[in-house]
DNA sequence: ACCTGAACACCGTTCAAGT
DNA sequence: ACCTGAACACCGTTCAAGT
């Protein structure tokens, strides 16, 4: 329907390309939160999700899902910034949810856990698409590598010994093997941590035991 | 010097506060996002980083570090949402890395992984500041919330097995509970997982093997 | 009743004109 | 030479006035 070439998701552009004011976009989200959602839940419809009904390794096919979600989000940076502070609820987000418990359950995670590792695991690739997201779209982002680089190379030797020593192992290694890496980690700890008990809570409690939340 | 209360940091905000036009902090900064920068640096200066030094379990004094790092987060959300996005090089942002690889080789964790490991921790931290600086100052979230728990409590049961199958424990826990699992999950996960073996370089390309970096 | 033009209160950035 | 007022090109949101 709306799904053109969208680059800067903003209300009043898409308010002149349907030949109209920004006030009317009003009548169908009450704000622009609202529209990013919107907009974000239909880009999530072009990830993935083949490698989870496909033969072949959990954790491989896990991360096939969650490399074509962070490239999604890469090719739109203010989306996939929207993306990282928004609480999608859209039925695409759910599907993506949906393949990853698959896959975690699939790998032997038991349900509380993979309940929470869900979130984990789209945290980090979602905070990976918007940076790389970000970063790709800065031109000026070579400077501030640079400026990393000599702050790094340059570091007081008393002040910061530790990153003296490291040096340019802090900056090693592409954002791919980065990633790859990152993952792994995150599957070896989902795998290896139980869920805290929960608070012992008297039974007149039980039905409000889901949390503050905050 | 000018860090008095500033809820949103702007430039124009900014340039009022110091009773002049909104062109003359170009000279100090190039744009905005180098003033974001400076003042989030000015900010970290209040990470307590005092359990470096201290006795007792080096996770423990780790997580302190990290709670520190998004308690300060919280109180300023644009700087939390901006930390996400920019690559810092300020004094105070190389103590908190310098802090995070004192703990983490004290707890036995080698110089390469400890020096990726900073990042991701970082990473999963700030993202979690940023969310929950937003959350907290958005009014509506409640609704939000409201929206996700009935999309998950009406969610298809064909199209939706997983999530139905889990239901409640999707949402279930404290942000504070959340997030010291996470952080268990990556502890765990970091001292489990080694660094892959760097692609075999010939030695006429070992200065470049920094990697592209995107 | 529904839609929307125009206005409001902001942004970041640039640049010519001042000192 | 350095600083900056004013202008430019945008935002999101509201609301009164139209149909």
């Amino acid at each position: 329907m709306r799904s053109e070439g969208l680059e800067k998701v903003t209300l009043r552009r898409l308010a002149t390309e349907l030949d109209t004011g920004p006030a009317s976009l009003y009548v169908y989200f009450r704000n622009v939160a609202d529209l990013h959602a919107a907009v974000l839940d239909e880009l999530l419809a072009s990830v993935d999700l083949g490698p989870v009904g496909a033969p072949g390794d959990w954790r491989e096919r896990l991360e096939a899902v969650l490399s074509s979600y962070v490239g999604v989000l890469m090719q739109y940076p203010p989306l996939a910034r929207s993306a990282l502070l928004t609480r999608p609820s859209g039925p695409c987000y759910l599907d993506l949810v949906e393949a990853l418990v698959t896959l975690l359950r699939e790998g032997g995670v038991e349900a509380d856990r993979a309940a929470w590792a869900v979130d984990l695991l789209m945290q980090v690739a979602t905070a990976t698409g918007a940076e790389q997201a970000t970063r790709r779209e800065n031109p000026r982002d070579g400077d501030e590598w640079d400026v990393l680089v000599a702050a790094i190379e340059n570091a007081d030797v008393g002040r910061y010994p530790q990153i003296r020593d490291l040096g340019q192992l802090l900056l090693s290694g592409t954002g791919t093997t980065r990633m790859r890496w990152a993952l792994s980690v995150l599957l070896n700890g989902i795998l290896a941590t139980a869920l805290p008990v929960p608070a012992p809570a008297s039974p007149s409690e039980i039905n409000t035991s889901e949390g503050e939340r905050s």
